[in-house]
DNA sequence: ACATAGCGCGCG
DNA sequence: AAAGCGCGCGCTATGT
């Protein structure tokens, strides 16, 4: 290891000119909070020896008299070692590999350091290698390739005075050689990587598009989203009353059902049953009166008389209690208690274990066919799920994670190896299932807000999916659709009615129902049917999102009529599964390969599931390749401007700006989305807009 | 007390 | 018997 400043000078020369693999040892996993304690370098030096060594710029020394305890120590200054490694850094011809660098960079940045070589983030690249595996993890690839059995960070041994979970709390030199081990084996896995890449035809999709996206993703990362947190808590309020008044209709109902289960005389399952003190501590409702033995009687749960459970003296006193978050209660109320009898005339969701679902849909398949006699509590139900889901996915933990110190932003992180169509998926908030659509989507995306003095930028693309198959296919409907920017839904329902575009487009102008009825239909068969939804679920897709119920028989014409709508998309996708079934993989329009070996399973039906598949990343896995280009080319274009990216959800791209910048940057987006495309035999279109906060700007 | 599976639901 | 694809997360039920 480094622990002085003459020795990182010498370490900054000897790796001069050479390839290194780099790591960073930190306090926490927030770049804009947490602290550097060390960096890990590992290079190849003229011996053909492998060199790795962890600088420390802070750590613990044990104490003179208690060697459990640790005594915390600075090192190397942060200034010292980063003049030194900034040579290093800045070099352009040598490899710079790290696994899982978009975290390193965003500490990297804060140290002023940025590498300026040929990035290679090997577990990107173990991820381009072969998409399907579970993990792709330093520890997990490094056992699989090597066979090596690297320490388990959690086994470390730590100083008794810290949180196990600090890097600090981990004696120095067994700290120092678990950090150069990951550096000695990224550097491993880059040298063994970049020979397979290149024969797999993944070099480039790695290097023009993984790396430099990688980059986009830390600076996303880093800067995060900002929240108008007073609104967030307005709306906490507001829905909260709302949850309220609903969970309580449903619970009475469920109440009401146990209260007839007593009157019958039959057991309360024991899931019903559920401790006083833990309902008081829940924060329900609960007046009770005790008896001599501090037993408790006479008990009201929100002002309801329950009787009282306890089976020994041992045990703690029960009530019953309808948990209305319970599936299986919720069951017993409706199929049980109610007796709704499940409709037959469209297949609904059933369970594992068989019984029936109670999920939205299933709900408002019953109501459809039940409906005056449908029970009130189902609206009652639906609402409750509605502000619940608000609350709790939503506006909750966005209070929690807000950074009060930068304008309440929200930093979420974005993964590039976990989508196998190559999307980027987003956790910890995810902020690409933000609710959007309705009323609710208008409140919820309004609160995500431009900081002082800045706009936020909002571009998607429209019907992204849907050009990359009109490129495929040459489909001329489809592609008239596209150059002509007709109204696809439009063209769709004419075409599966066999009327003509401009017959249907009039008639919707005019307002004439039968013609917006097939309008409706075009638009669900196109989300629906692109990617060979089945007759059953497609039937129920319709009822459930157009209020329309078809018989089988006239959802299977439909779906005929589309395919004859788009004849040569139908072709296209045949020869996409002869493709698949002959190389057992497909390949994206960047490049990226997708393999599906479920094509040769046995089993007809996931054999078919991979052709499906492999129709979809065609689509999906293209539009994220185009999407992730114009990110690269955006975050290039509008620094200058101090402009930068916030978040990306699949089609679409917000980018934040200072005001006075905002109509410029705003062009710069859209021309930066609309210029990737040299790949497409079809137009793309993007529409973009200059807002206060994501909705407005929509 | 804790981990995991399954469901349900938000998004494109 | 079975035919959209791709995600993340909160909650309950269940098992250890």
């Amino acid at each position: 290891m480094i622990t002085d400043v003459k020795e990182m000078r010498d370490l900054a020369a000897s790796m001069m000119g050479r390839d290194f693999a780099f790591d960073v040892e930190t306090s926490g996993l927030r770049a804009h909070q947490d602290r550097t304690l060390g960096l890990s370098l590992s290079y190849v030096d003229d011996n053909d020896d492998i060199v790795s060594e962890y600088v420390v710029f802070e750590h613990t020394l044990p104490s003179a008299d208690d060697d459990t305890f640790g005594i915390p120590h600075d090192f190397i200054a942060r200034s010292d070692a980063v003049a030194a490694l900034t040579p290093v850094f800045a070099q352009t011809e040598v490899a710079m590999s790290a696994h899982n660098m978009a975290f390193d960079l965003g500490f990297l940045w804060k140290m002023g350091l940025d590498p300026k070589g040929e990035l290679h983030d090997t577990m990107i690249g173990e991820f381009l290698l072969n998409e399907n595996r579970e993990s792709y993890g330093l520890k997990q690839t490094a056992e699989r390739v090597f066979g090596a059995r690297m320490a388990v960070y959690k086994n470390l041994h730590h100083y008794l005075n810290f949180a196990k979970e600090e890097f600090m709390a981990v004696p120095l030199e067994p700290a120092a050689a678990y950090a150069e081990d990951d550096t000695k084996y990224t550097y491993l896995l880059f040298e063994r990587q970049l020979p397979m890449l290149d024969e797999e035809g993944l070099l480039t999709v790695f290097e023009r598009l993984s790396m430099p996206l990688c980059r986009v993703i830390a600076e996303m990362q880093v800067k995060g989203f900002a929240l108008d947190m007073a609104k967030v808590a307005e709306l906490r309020e507001e829905y909260g009353a709302i949850s309220a008044t609903h969970e309580h209709a449903v619970w009475s109902a469920g109440m009401d059902m146990i209260a007839d289960w007593q009157e019958q005389g039959e057991d309360i399952p024991d899931t019903y049953l559920k401790m006083i003190d833990h309902l008081v501590k829940d924060g329900v409702p609960v007046q009770a009166r005790v008896d001599d033995n501090n037993a408790p009687y006479d008990v009201h749960v929100r002002g309801r008389a329950v009787p009282v459970f306890q089976k020994t003296k041992r045990t703690k006193p029960r009530v019953p209690y309808f948990n209305v978050g319970s599936r299986t209660q919720l069951a017993d109320l409706l199929y049980g208690y109610y007796g709704i009898t499940v409709p037959t005339k469209v297949k609904v969701k059933t369970n594992k274990d068989g019984t029936v679902g109670v999920d939205k849909d299933t709900l408002k398949i019953i109501k459809h066919f039940m409906g005056d006699k449908a029970p009130k509590v189902l609206d009652d139900l639906l609402e409750w799920r509605k502000a619940d889901k608000l609350i709790g996915t939503y506006l909750d933990p966005f209070s929690r994670m807000a950074d009060p110190d930068d304008n309440y932003a929200i930093r979420a992180n974005f993964n590039q190896t976990i989508a196998r169509t190559g999307r980027l998926s987003s956790s910890s908030p995810n902020l690409q299932n933000v609710p959007s659509r309705g009323e609710l989507g208008k409140k919820v995306r309004s609160l995500f807000v431009a900081r002082p003095d800045h706009a936020l930028i909002v571009c998607d693309y429209s019907q992204l999916e849907l050009r990359l198959l009109a490129h495929y296919s040459q489909d001329e409907a489809l592609l008239r659709a596209f150059t002509e920017n007709l109204d696809l839904h439009t063209m769709t329902g004419a075409r599966q009615a066999g009327l003509t575009y401009e017959e249907l487009a009039e008639r919707v102008a005019n307002e004439d129902p039968e013609a917006k009825l097939l309008r409706t239909i075009g638009k669900s068969a196109n989300f629906g049917l692109s990617y060979g939804m089945g007759a059953k679920k497609y039937q129920v897709y319709l009822l459930v999102n157009n209020g329309i119920y078809f018989d089988i028989e006239d959802v299977q014409k439909q779906i005929d009529g589309f395919n004859e709508a788009y004849p040569r998309l139908y072709a296209w996708k045949q020869e996409v599964f002869e493709e698949v079934r002959r190389k057992g993989y497909v390949k994206t329009i960047g490049g990226r390969k997708r393999r599906l070996p479920e094509i040769y399973s046995g089993d007809i039906w996931e054999a078919r599931a991979a052709e499906r598949q492999a129709v979809n990343v065609k689509a999906q896995g293209g539009g994220a390749d185009i999407v992730g280009l114009a990110m690269i080319r955006i975050q290039e274009r509008v620094r200058p401007y101090n402009a930068y990216n916030v978040v990306q959800v699949h089609d679409e791209i917000v980018v934040e700006s200072p005001t006075e910048h905002a109509e410029t940057v705003l062009q710069i987006v859209k021309d930066s989305m609309i210029e990737v495309n040299n790949l497409l035999k079809c137009p793309l279109a993007v529409e973009g807009t200059i807002g206060p906060n994501w909705y407005e700007a929509k």
